[in-house]
DNA sequence: CTTCTTTCTTAAACTACTTCATATTTATTG
DNA sequence: CAATAAATATGAAGTAGTTTAAGAAAGAAG
């Protein structure tokens, strides 16, 4: 059963014994979703926040101009939500999309409040993930703030290789704030140079 | 005494009784701060975290190139550290530097793990403020991400017009990812439509 | 295997923003 | 309140990244 790698997760942050673990693991469910399918969509409020167990995922938003932009990637042991949506459970302004055919656990948001006012070890394990997202996003902004779009690209490279093959170029481009073309061409004069 | 405004903002999260609201307050240390004095710098561990009971103060990093770029700025009811460098307790990246002479409340790791330890209702309220925290920031990356320098002064006047007055116009330039002649441009550019 | 769609590539023209250099205004300090 | 330093303004030249457009390659679907 995939709930393995949920209680693998969340015992890297917090010790639980069988009857919590148990109790845990009951709030998720398993969903499959396939490849293009969307999990959250604008005006719809996200009602879960998921765990990846299989496959990839995109959220991104279009601006006035027509254009895509990536929030964020998800792959296995990566949370997935629209998280402005979910925690406010007002309605989404990004879609969420499967990249690949893909297994989720879901938790809904209700289930996850009460988890959290039970018991203390719970509230600890949602504190802790939110610090470590919230220490995420700002090592990524002070990133693009203070680099280059190559060095941005080569920078995700070297952190997030595994991301790199399963991502379209066009949607990785737009997370790291350039045009699919010019992402092109970076790709073009690094491969020319080795 | 200064802990009123602690109190009042604790208690937008979470009710305390008294004894939890003196125990919760008994922790924070009042500190003052003069203009240009910085209370975290790259390399040294930042081992408090502060609320900002008066004053007003910017996090930004050096980058190679010897550019300044503002992470965040705080006035009263933020909260201000290096976030990276106070949760996982390691070198700080940032400089953090008062714009006015300040006040602080300050709390230091440790005793903020036993808060958190000890009661259930202290974990909530770190962790409603970091999950905020996420949101808020999502909400920024996207924004930089779909919008153009103009717009992105623009809704920052619109969001946080009491910023605006207390914040030197580069340091703002350097938060919103453009040059402080560009802003200067804009700025004039606005002046005469008006 | 063929057709249709989606993604990626390349090149040339363009523009939002930067850089550099200098002048002006506004703060800070003795 | 001078004197000096720090912040802002402005113009001209430069560039990193965009736009547009068209073709090539790769994937998905029958």
């Amino acid at each position: 059963m995939s709930k393995e790698q949920l209680i693998g997760y969340v015992r890297n942050f917090v010790s639980l014994d069988d009857i919590e673990t148990e109790q845990f693991a009951s709030c998720f469910e398993e969903v499959k979703v396939k490849k293009r399918q969307f999990i959250v969509q604008p005006n719809f409020t996200n009602k879960h926040r998921a765990l990846v167990v299989k496959g990839a995922f995109r959220s991104y938003t279009i601006a006035i101009d027509g254009k895509e932009h990536t929030l964020q990637f998800a792959i296995e042991n990566w949370w997935v939500s629209d998280f402005n949506s979910y925690i406010h459970q007002h309605p989404a302004t990004l879609f969420i999309v499967a990249l690949e055919d893909s297994t989720l656990l879901q938790i809904e948001f209700d289930k996850e409040q009460e988890l959290k006012r039970t018991n203390h070890k719970f509230e600890t394990f949602f504190r802790i993930i939110a610090e470590r997202g919230l220490a995420f996003e700002h090592r990524r902004i002070l990133f693009n703030l203070t680099h280059s779009a190559e060095t941005r690209y080569e920078n995700f490279l070297l952190n997030y290789p595994n991301f790199v093959e399963r991502v379209p170029q066009y949607a990785l481009a737009s997370y790291l704030g350039m045009t699919t073309e010019f992402l092109s061409r970076i790709r073009n004069r690094r491969a020319k140079k080795s």
